[in-house]
RNA sequence: GCCGGGGUGGGGUAAUGGUCAUCCUUUGGCCUUGUGGAGGCCAAGACCCGGGUUCGAUUCUCGGUCCCGGCCCCA
């Protein structure tokens, strides 16, 4: 009987983990440098946690069922939840802002497709316990230079707005709350549809044609993500859009401190489908636009209170892997996919005793090693040693060690040196 | 949930309604029991699963499943 992976879930071999441990580790670095701290949740939730707040469409994708026990469960679809849910439990003791990442797997059950599985890994970093444009500014530099330290350059896009742009907007047309609803998927759709499609999905739910013409110039009032761009962003009369316009250009002048406002773009019609989401919100974008989002988030200043926190401000984003991989593949900076060996101890006749020691003093000294256990003959070792990639091959064997030394062969060159077996021990 | 294209040894491929299948690579062994990544020889290893048509199916057909991609949706 022969098994194979479940659908839209993922064997991963030794090259390819080495490439992917070294993505993460990357990204490990870059999280503490901005003084994030690691946090780790379940990988089983109870449903009704994505019920309160993530929508109706997320519940309906989770990878969930009834355990033994009879409670609804599911696999954990996003971590902002759970870690919403972990500060709430902690908030009195915690010192903010908390700045908390992980790295988890995560499962939603949908159809897999291109940069979309079943079972995915998806970086998550969130700071609670500060409103300012500064922290939103702070978030969004440090996706930025997470992406840079994986290599990339000016492959990627951050297109920011504020929910409150298109909130402010829609909020003046009296919609009913799922009207209202379809009417911000749209425009979240925009880009992909064309302006007549756009237009009948308007229409459709329930705008009038003033209304409709409005929407549709705010979606193309996008542009730099500078004060002059944004100033002129919002033309109606909404006291709800144009604070947060006032607070996009806030963000721009601290984004401007980090240098990297030419990476970013303002652009309304990014609103997200999380129904959490209350302030700024941003999405990455291959620049080549073939791609799905690298990443995205927001702020969601209203979740901890939800989940019966004292009410806290909060920003963060999630990145998926698959994206990422494919974005970084594209640009050659997915990293090579091959483990190393430092050295492969070789034991030629019956000098186990020694070659075991050898094999231990190299390791103490922090060196990955491979020691033979096999037996077989010194011409396969040797082949071995080659097919695994070690650098070095340390023969111990017992016309060596007649004269108290072992041979080191550099594997690239080739050249080898009689070493005293002491140096090894 | 819907739609399109696929599935041949571990990986990559070829051909085929009929001596159960090609080549490269891989793996094991030998030439060579202390010098490899070269070469030669030998060996191992596959038609996704199930039903149907047929004397006979890897090939045709239907269903399932998985992969790739698209729609829906998108954390």
């Amino acid at each position: 009987m022969e098994f194979e992976s479940l659908k839209g879930f993922r064997d991963f071999y030794p090259g390819e983990m080495a490439a992917r441990r070294r993505v993460w580790d990357t990204v490990h670095s870059v999280a503490r440098s901005y003084g994030f701290q690691e946090v780790n949740a379940p990988s089983l939730e109870s449903l009704e946690l994505y019920e309160v707040k993530s929508g109706e469409e997320i519940v309906e994708e989770t990878y969930s069922f009834e355990d033994k026990g009879g409670r609804d469960v599911t696999m954990t679809p996003e971590l902002t939840p759970s870690l919403a849910r972990m500060f709430v439990s902690r908030q009195q003791a915690l010192a903010k802002p908390v700045k908390w990442y992980s790295i988890p797997k995560l499962w939603r059950y949908e159809q897999p497709q291109s940069g979309r599985l079943r079972e995915f890994v998806q970086p998550n970093f969130d700071v609670y316990g500060v409103e300012s444009a500064a922290a939103d500014a702070e978030v969004v530099a440090f996706a930025h230079a997470l992406l840079t330290e994986l290599g990339l350059t000016d492959e990627f896009e951050l297109r920011i707005s504020h929910r409150g742009v298109v909130e402010g907007y829609v909020e003046r047309y009296g919609l009913d709350e799922d009207d209202a609803a379809d009417v911000y998927r749209a425009i979240d759709k925009s880009e992909r549809l064309s302006d007549d499609e756009l237009r009948g999905q308007l229409r459709a739910n329930g705008l009038q044609p003033e209304e409709v013409d409005e929407i549709m110039e705010l979606c193309s009032s996008g542009g730099a993500f500078t004060p002059e761009v944004l100033e002129s962003a919002v033309d109606v009369d909404s006291e709800r859009a144009t604070e947060a316009v006032e607070r996009l250009m806030e963000t721009s002048k601290e984004l401007e401190r980090y240098d990297v406002l030419d990476s970013c773009r303002f652009d309304p019609s990014i609103v997200r489908g999380m129904d959490y989401y209350t302030g700024v919100v941003f999405e990455c974008f291959d620049v080549e636009g073939s791609l799905r989002a690298i990443f995205g988030g927001g702020r969601y200043d209203s979740l901890v209170e939800e989940f019966g926190g004292q009410a806290t401000p909060a920003v963060g984003f999630g990145m998926g892997d698959a994206t990422l991989q494919q974005l970084l593949e594209r640009s050659d900076e997915w990293p090579e996919e091959s483990a190393t060996l430092d050295y492969y101890v070789a034991v030629v006749g019956d000098v186990r005793d020694t070659a075991v020691n050898v094999a231990r003093g190299l390791r103490r000294e922090g060196f990955v090693v491979e020691l033979d256990v096999t037996g077989r003959g010194f011409g396969d070792q040797l082949e071995h040693a080659d097919r695994v990639g070690a650098d070095n091959t340390v023969i111990v064997g017992e016309r060596d060690l007649e004269q108290g030394e072992v041979t080191v062969k550099d594997m690239e060159t080739g050249d080898q040196r009689q070493v005293p077996v002491e140096e090894f021990l």
